[in-house]
DNA sequence: GTCAGTGCAAACTTTTTGCAACTAC
DNA sequence: GTAGTTGCAAAAAGTTTGCACTGAC
C-alpha cells in the first residue's frame, strides 16, 4: 500500500490515527472539510481522533499525493486523489455549490502545457459562473424590479 | 467608469472610501491581501480605511468584475482583472512561490469549453509542482542521504 | 527506553458581525 | 431626514502551537 511504502521511506510511524484517517477520505465521495471528516471519524468509523491530528495526518496524505486541498469557500477541502479520474470544478458565484465535470480534451490540454523552470505535479481548475437556478432567480428578480420601477 | 456605472445600478452610494480603494488596487501590480492593502492604503495613499470596509468594497469589487479573489496559501489574495490580460498561475507545492504566465491557446481552450446548466463568466488555472530551485534543493538531499547511508 | 505522534487547550490569524456615529443622496 | 456606509471592537471560524502523555519501534 502507497501510504505504508511512503511512512516507511519518511521513517515515520505507522499509527492507527493514520490508517483510520486515510481509511474513512477513502470511504467519503467527493469534498469534505476537517469538521465534517472529525465527525464522520466519531459517527461512522467510531474512531475519536483530535482536530489537530486530522491537520497532521493530512498534511502527509496531500504530501504522498494520496489527497488534494482545495479553497473554494471559507475552509478548506479536501479530496482522495489516488486512481481517481481527474475533474474540473464549476463554482456558482451567487450560491456556492460546486459541481465537477470531466473533459478529456481539456485535460490533455492542460496537462501537455509546456512550462519552464517548472516540474508540473497536478492542477486545479475552477470555472465561475452562475448555475442555472441561480440564473433563473436573477431573471425573476430583475422583471419584479421593472415592474416596480413602472407602477 | 465601470464603478460609478454599477454604484449607480445597484443604488449604492458612491463614497470617497469606496473610489479610494479602487484607485489604490489599481495601482498595484499581482497579487496583494487585506493586511497589505490596509497598510497601503494609509502609507501610500494616506487614507485610513478600517479592514471591513476594505472586506465590504472588495466584496463590491468582485461583483463589478473589477477584482478577482485568489485562495492560495493561508489569507486570501486579490488581483485587478479590469482589462488586464488573462494568466494562469503555477504555485510551488514546496516554497509556495506563485508564478504567472499566459498561454492564449490554453485559454482558447478553457473558455471554449462548452458546459451544461452554467454560465461560465471567468475561471482560475493553478498549476502545482515543483519550480526549478525546490527541485534542485530536493536533489541535493537526495544526493547528501546516499552518501550518509552509504558510509 | 526513546522519541515521534497524539490530545487538549490556548493562542493566533483571518474574516464577519453588531452597533453607534456619520454622510451621500 | 433617512437609509446606506463606516469604524470599532467583539465574536466567530479555521488553523496552528506548546506541552504533557502515550505508544510504535
Amino acid at each position: 500500500m502507497i501510504f505504508t511504502e511512503y511512512l516507511t521511506a519518511r521513517k515515520n510511524r505507522k499509527t492507527p490515527e493514520r490508517f483510520a484517517i486515510l481509511d474513512m477520505i477513502y470511504s467519503i465521495e467527493g469534498h469534505f472539510d476537517i469538521d465534517s471528516l472529525y465527525v464522520l471519524m466519531e459517527e461512522k468509523a467510531n474512531f475519536r481522533v483530535s482536530r489537530a491530528t486530522l491537520y497532521n495526518t493530512i498534511i502527509l496524505l496531500m504530501d504522498a499525493h494520496l489527497v488534494i486541498k482545495h479553497q473554494f469557500g471559507s475552509s478548506s477541502q479536501y479530496e482522495k486523489c489516488y486512481d481517481q479520474v481527474t475533474h474540473h470544478h464549476m463554482i456558482c458565484t451567487q450560491c456556492g455549490k460546486v459541481r465537477e465535470f470531466q473533459d478529456d480534451q481539456l485535460q490533455a490540454d492542460i496537462e501537455g502545457t509546456k512550462l519552464t523552470k517548472f516540474t508540473q505535479t497536478h492542477y486545479s481548475l475552477y470555472i465561475y459562473g452562475l448555475c442555472s437556478k441561480c440564473a433563473r432567480e436573477n431573471k425573476k428578480i430583475l422583471i419584479n424590479k421593472k415592474h416596480k420601477n413602472e407602477k
